[in-house]
DNA sequence: CGAATTCTGTTCTGTTCTGAACAGCCATAG
DNA sequence: CTATGGCTGTTCAGAACAGAACAGAATTCG
């Protein structure tokens, strides 16, 4: 590993500070960490896999608020009292979770200042890349979010750049991220790989060329 | 005051606790805190007033992504090593707002822990608002947008229930916030007000009964 | 005061999007 | 092997929306 960034700490740090009231579960694909309307009483944190945060309407619609990778948080919004869960977390493919409890939790922020940094970090890199996902809604076309999207679960412009697109998305689940329906998605898909932006059979392969469609601003 | 929320702490503390690089401003209607594109090396801190965040997209256009008051921070981007402003911030009605150095306010950060309480809370808080915009976004309709947006203006749920909204707030910024245009706007605020949901000539008043623009499922 | 400017109400056209439907493809289980 | 279920490609009508335009009301400014 060449480089190090700052939400990929050494996971020791955080087994060592925070000693009390935790455990490690492993979860098979599509298993639910928490679900929406639950009692939220404890914060996780990720150590391997993907986790796909989703909120469902009273409608029964669905959307894809997040997907946390290693070194991310989940469930944090039980410090600030949210006693239920707005959200649901479902692992994408076999994870690995560490769980810690909401006093626990507090006592660690509290009195480990180096656990406070990390915890600190990754909220403003959340709260940025939430920031950027509603600009994103604000101004951009469906053609466009999904084009990003694509981007970023490919992790453009991330060390050792695009990299095939591991866990398996359905374009149901692309629609649910962008806010659109899948026969806009599959519309879209069959019109990036005409063109060559993407290649895909079983596994997404996002080219850099995608990028074309994000950036032009004119029609 | 009867009740006191965790972000309305004493400034006293946050005087107390930083005491270098820190100077406060006021800033009249329209003023501009910091630009879009502009050198991030500070963070703020509201003391009085309302600031409006907004980001310009390529094409010119421009969304408004929060609307922040007294007790809350803004800037702290900067904080994960963004060294461009990546919104601007400008004062919405006369504000009074305080200025801290980035370094200042790290070191504040990670030797005050009654500080890094406040300033985590902060940014729980924030978090969970604009995830709530996002699935706002997703979910609903101009029109369920615009209802939603109109009671958090008017505090809708907090202390003292929904008051006027007294910063003078155009067509033109609503639908910014929303992400429509102003016809669209200025149709469903005349839909409201017909229906009796809200009331305005120079100032907006809610009525709870917008409440049921948000609430009803079925068409 | 009158002029200029900003904000609002309203209409219109063309575009984008939704939601539902259906057929084909592929894997997997029985 | 069939059939069953999930994912995909494709179509289509109707709804939602953007963007431009214009006139009238309200406000500010000289």
């Amino acid at each position: 590993m060449a480089k190090k960034t700052k939400l990929d700490f050494d996971p020791k740090i955080f087994l060592a500070t925070v000693s009390r009231s935790r455990s490690v579960s492993e979860y098979g694909k599509d298993a639910v960490i928490f679900r929406q309307g639950g009692t939220a009483d404890a914060v996780f944190y990720i150590l391997k896999g993907k986790i796909n945060i989703t909120v469902e309407s009273k409608q029964g619609k669905e959307a894809v608020v997040a997907i946390l990778g290693p070194g991310e948080f989940l469930g944090e919004g039980c410090l600030i009292g949210q006693s239920l869960r707005l959200a649901t977390a479902r692992a994408m493919s076999e994870s690995e979770v560490m769980r810690v409890g909401k006093v626990e939790m507090t006592r660690a922020l509290q009195e480990e200042p180096a656990f406070g940094e990390v915890f600190m970090t990754y909220l403003l890199t959340h709260n940025s890349r939430i920031e950027e996902d509603l600009v994103d809604q604000l101004f951009n076309s469906s053609e466009k979010r999904l084009a990003r999207t694509l981007l970023l679960l490919a992790n453009f412009g991330k060390d050792g750049g695009p990299q095939p697109i591991t866990a398996p998305i359905s374009q149901e689940t692309l629609a649910k991220i962008i806010g659109t329906t899948r026969s806009r998605v599959s519309h879209f898909m069959n019109k990036f790989r005409k063109l060559g932006f993407i290649e895909y059979n079983g596994h997404i392969e996002v080219h850099s060329s995608l990028l074309t469609v994000v950036l032009r601003d004119e029609a």
